[in-house]
DNA sequence: AAGCTGACTATGG
DNA sequence: GCCATAGCCAGCT
């Protein structure tokens, strides 16, 4: 484990940044692959604070498991989350992503990331 | 220092 | 399939 904890937002948004246009993924997903399941609730927490990091983090690309927009209202206007995933293929109503089991993309599953 | 909070998830009714 | 509950972990008050 070793650097792992100081790191642990900066691997989020390594792993974030990674997320193929189009795709999305899940807080549990993230924090799964980084070896700390159940730390969902940190990657959220990351993301809140990943205005801080200097590359741009797509966190519009970062969903709950249910594929709903839980994080909408922290971006700057109300529906900028939804016009830029909708812009990458998402179909969404009423802050869910209907095609969300089609779009989802699991780290842990990327041999490319390992 | 102790408790609350949250961009979560899994489970049970 | 929807609602309530309980773990979860780190930051914030």
């Amino acid at each position: 484990m070793m650097d792992t904890d100081d790191h642990f937002f900066f691997r989020v948004y390594e792993v974030v940044k990674k997320i193929p246009p189009g795709r999305v993924t899940s807080y549990g997903a993230i924090a799964r692959y980084l070896g700390s399941a159940g730390a969902a609730r940190m990657v959220g927490w990351a993301m809140n604070q990943s205005h801080s990091h200097p590359d741009f983090v797509p966190a519009h690309r970062v969903v709950n498991r249910n594929g709903l927009l839980t994080g909408k209202h922290h971006f700057d206007g109300v529906n900028l989350m939804q016009e830029l995933l909708e812009n990458e293929g998402a179909i969404i109503e009423e802050d869910r992503i209907l095609n969300f089991r089609e779009m989802f993309w699991d780290p842990a599953e990327e041999p490319d990331l390992w």
